[in-house]
Order: C-alpha cells, then structure tokens, then sequence
DNA sequence: CTTCAGTTCTGACAATCCGTCAGAAAGGCG
DNA sequence: CGCCTTTCTGACGGATTGTCAGAACTGAAG
C-alpha cells in the first residue's frame, strides 16, 4: 500500500523509483531557483536528461510533482516534532524549548521553503490533497502548543480569552513566515539570532503566561 | 508618469483603460476559483471574450497582470493603515483599537486573499518587481507597530529583549496567515469572534507589553 | 551466450498555448 | 462623409502538453 506506484498504477521497480527520485529533486532544485509559477514539465525534463514521457509517466504535471514532495516534508519535519514533544513534556526551561524550535524550525525553512510555500499557497487556496497534508504537516505542533495554552490557562497563569487554538495558529504563522522576511531584516539590521530570539520570548509567553514586560 | 501604458508604452485612452480593467478584474476572478498555477492568458482572454492578442496589449504574462493586482493592494489597505495612524497615535484604549485592526484586516484579506497569496509568494521567491510592493504594503503597519513596541520598551513596560521589527513582524505574520486557517479553525468551534479576539489580545500584549494572565 | 518476459524509457504525434505581427475595426474630428 | 488615431484581432511560427506504440534495457532461465 505504501509502495510507491507510476501514473498507470503498476508499483515500480529500483531503476524507476531512482527516476522518480532524479525528478523530484529536480523539480526541487528549479523550484528553489525560478520559482512556481512557470516551472514547465520541460523545464524539468531537459534538466534531468530525460524524455518529457518519463515525467509523465510518474506525476501528471509539475504540481503533482510539488504535492509528493510536500508528502515528504512531513517526514522530513518529524524529528523537530520528536524534539519538541520530548522537550515540553517537562514543565521546566521553557524559554529555552522555545529557542532551539524556532531555531531548528527556521533552519527547516532555509531548506525546504521552496516546497512549503508552494504547500501552504495550494492548501490556502483550498485545494483539498495539499490541506491534507498541511494539516498533518501542522498537527503535532499545533497539538503541542495548544496544550501548552490549555495547561497554562487551567493552572491560572494564562487569561481564557485567549483561544487555545487561535493562540497556537498565531504562534505557527509567526514561525512559517518570518524566515522569508530574514533578508529584509538583516539588511536593517536585525540578526538571525535577534530574530529567533524575538519570536521565542513571543512564543514562550503566549504559551505560558510569562510577562513581556 | 502616473499614467497607465500598453507593453510597448505608448498612454492608453478611456476605452482601452475598461479593457485593461475587465482584463484584471476576470484575472482576479480566475485567481480566486482556480488558483494561480495552471491560470493561462488564453483562459483570462476567453473568459473576458477577447482575443489572446488583446491581452497581451497590456501585460507580458499573467504574473504581470497579477502584479499590477498586486500594486492595487497598496491602495486598497490605505484606508486601513489610515485608521490605524489616526488611533494609534493616542495612547489609550489600545486593546479596541486592536481588536478593529484585526477585524478589519481579517475582512481586508477575505476579499483580496486570492491576490495577497501570490503577492507574498513572488516575494519571498525573491522576484524583487514584487518585493518592492510588499516593502510598500506592510510599510505602514510595520511602522506603526515598530513605533507601539519602541515605546513601550522606552517607558519600561516591555522588555528589550524584543527586536522591536521581529515583533512586529511575528505580528505581521499571523495577521497575514491565520486568516487562511479560519475555515479549519471553524470546523473545530473556534468561531471568526474568537480568532480575532485572540489576535487582538497577542498583538496588544506584544506591543504594549500587558501581561496575558 | 542467447532467448525471453517484464520493466522502463522515448520518438513522434495531435492538441493546445505562447507571443507577435500586419492589418482590420472602432471611434473621434473637421 | 473622408481622414487619422487608437484599439482590437486573425493568423502565424514556435513551444509545451499529454499520449501512444514500440524501442531499449534488465535480469533470469536455458
């Protein structure tokens, strides 16, 4: 069932899977590099040295492509939840849980941006195979945080009118866009590290509480 | 020098101002049912009944129409950094005025999402033509919100620890995404009141440094 | 080494879209 | 109505899309 399958259904051997493979880190890089909007199955098939019957015989066209790697960043993303779920069980040093997430989730961006803008935009955009995966892409994190919110807010220490959700989706957009306004930042001055510094003092009181003051 | 041009610049007269406008308004039609991947000239062109030709009388492509969408945007939000400007100012009732900005801009991308979405995207896929807009849509809330955190930081009420741009930005950002996850927020009982409401309370509280317990 | 069956890849094709002309249509003015 | 300017379009060469039938490759069996 999770074997992985051509357009026609057949489940493909070692030689395809190592094509599939070249295209998908292809239409990767040339994502990186000229962006979504007129990525051409061409364009992808030159750089891979193959005919554009081979792309299609594994994805339909260049989304398809993107969706199946945007399946692959939830994988990909899976080892900053282990860390996160591990860290914040604990109630301890959260100040400091909160710096090495939005260090590590920052560092994910600078690689994989490519492919999570295009996820996010698809799944803006209300086409349901990319909400699917965003949701599952999201879910841990938001699971996390949300229960940090509720713990902080039945102990007293965070206010209810805070919506757990809302307060965990606020704290996500701020991590999912504030990597693509780094450039921006340092040209005035503001640092990488000031930046994740920034965003985990944010994080870390609306999750908890703690003062800004 | 404000006045608008066809592709080979000559200054366009009143009849072929409406077409470059039905032109636009059929494009962001498009944008809003069917996404910006796979939106083809030819498909603005049957749709607004005129011949491809005609289309690309005043844009290059259909990311150029988007772009000038795009630019639109900074006009349509003045009213919104207007409000913002003349109720900031004050020092008082801050959580209202707050709440209205969060509202309005929520309202603000529920109309114009579709455009924002590739406006941001082109961005950060480093197309600078669109970096230039965004510089100059988020100016004024920037602005604002850097001066809000400065303040605040220089009566003591708010830590310095804060980069006062990164908290702005971080603000910025939930601004700009938590509108694309209110129909999944719905789905699960958060209502549109509680996300704003939300929103409002995180944006006061980092900018002002009121505690959230 | 040769044959053979299954798998993978590609050349070639019709259909569509791109982008550009020269010239047709529409509109205003004397 | 003639004339000029602005605007629009049919038609074209070129490129991309998506689909075949069959060619090339692979490994295993004889």
């Amino acid at each position: 069932m999770s074997d992985t399958t051509a357009t026609d259904g057949r489940v493909i051997g070692e030689r395809a899977l190592q094509t599939r493979r070249r295209i998908l880190e292809t239409t990767a890089a040339l994502l990186r590099e000229q962006g979504a909007l007129d990525l051409k199955v061409m364009d992808v098939a030159r750089e891979v040295g193959a005919s554009p019957a081979t792309f299609y015989q594994y994805f339909a066209d260049v989304e398809d492509a993107i969706f199946a790697l945007s399946a692959e960043m939830i994988e990909k993303v899976a080892p900053i939840h282990a860390q996160m779920a591990a860290e914040w069980t604990e109630g301890a040093s959260g100040l400091d849980h909160a710096r090495r997430l939005v260090s590590d989730y920052t560092d994910f961006w600078d690689v994989n941006g490519a492919v999570l803008r295009i996820m996010l935009l698809r799944a803006d955009e209300r086409d349901e195979r990319f909400r699917q995966i965003r949701r599952n892409y999201n879910a841990p994190f938001m699971a996390a945080m949300v229960a940090k919110v509720r713990a902080a807010q039945d102990s007293g220490r965070l206010t209810t009118a805070l919506d757990a959700e809302a307060t965990a989706g606020a704290m996500l957009a701020a991590l999912d866009r504030l990597p693509n306004y780094r450039e921006g930042f340092e040209k005035r001055g503001t640092s990488r590290e000031a930046m994740i510094e920034t965003v985990a003092l944010l994080l870390y009181s609306s999750l908890t509480g703690a003062p800004l003051s």
